[in-house]
DNA sequence: CCCTCACCATACCGATCGGTATAGAACGTC
DNA sequence: GACGTTCTATACCGATCGGTATGGTGAGGG
């Protein structure tokens, strides 16, 4: 593994542990085995290396969530599936995907949330055209995609991120209770 | 109001804005109209600064939530007032329930994370508490208290903290949306 | 052979960080 | 009138921050 590649990995991990602001350039130097000047050769600045780590592990993950997300007369199965490849994605990627859920509520003006929002926007944009395009088959989600989308991905932001802390590990049964739940909560309504 | 209370103040709305790191006690001293001397007198280190701040706001709101928590063999009802509660809350006081849910998803290992965790498990003991009360009417929930705990408390922090970002307001009509998928989500399982 | 590029090592920069020392002003209470 | 408490003002501390300067090594490609 290049020495470009171990830094923007520990980079990864300290940043999802300890925060953006707490970590320093030195320390991730050090802990990557490398030097202050070899990170500013490669990323420029402190955000450059944040920025690059997000855009790239952000690159593949919202294709592969392209495609789940893509209506094919199945909401339910959309939604289950969905829901898994979140629930897979944290356990490969523990530390990219907790660094973007705390990055999504993370205070507005703060630099890092600058530099996932994008992203997110992306994301949330995603699963929205998901219940968009829904609505033929589903009339009551009708002018309510906005609200459908932001509990979708609270109710993930949330499970993902807490669960671990509370020793609740991630199922496939939670993913497909989770899934039958939402999708219950929109055929009543 | 008291200097000390400025300062408070003036500390909640900029943590919230900009996060606990990137904020100086000098400019909180600046901002408060103040000095630093007066805010290590009164707080002792910004630290301090931050868990006073959280403990005064969070007694009572937790007394409030308890409460409303309480199972009064209504289910629905304590949902949609919890829920309801949660958004009238988030009006009164967007600064500090922004905080709470940032540092709620807030890297583990961060100085101010460790700072909200109690209050935030005490919160979270209040949801699950319910849901165990209610086992008793509602069979269903039987061993997945901390699922549906974990999914009502996603779902807000989601939407109260992610709504303003998109442009949603947060209307009574919505905490009656959500209560009712929430529900029908319990029902159907 | 030479140039570029990825990298290492050391030392440095100014700025800001959290926190403190010192000294004193305004205050109500005994 | 002495006293504790709540402040203000200024100046300072060592440590760490992000970022840079200098000077070099070693490997690959034209």
């Amino acid at each position: 593994m290049s020495t470009r590649d171990r830094i923007a990995e520990v980079a990864l991990q300290l940043f999802s542990e300890r925060g953006y602001d707490a970590v320093g350039v030195a320390e991730l130097a050090t802990r990557s085995g490398s030097t202050k000047p070899t990170i500013y050769h490669h990323f420029g600045s402190k955000l450059g290396l944040l920025e690059t780590l997000l855009r790239e592990r952000f690159e593949d993950w919202l294709e592969r969530l392209a495609d789940i997300a893509q209506y094919r007369h199945d909401l339910p199965s959309n939604i289950y599936r969905l829901i898994l490849a979140f629930f897979q994605f944290s356990q490969e990627s523990p530390h990219f995907v907790r660094l973007q859920w705390s990055l999504w509520l993370s205070p507005r003006d703060s630099t890092a949330h600058a530099a996932v929002r994008p992203f997110l926007l992306q994301q949330h944009a995603l699963l929205e055209q998901l219940f968009i395009d829904a609505i033929p088959d589903h009339g009551n989600l009708r002018g309510h995609h906005r609200h459908y989308a932001l509990v979708l991905s609270g109710m993930l932001a949330g499970y993902v991120s807490a669960a671990p802390q509370l020793g609740q590990t991630l199922l496939e049964q939670d993913a497909y209770r989770l899934s039958k739940q939402f999708m219950y909560g929109i055929y009543a309504l």
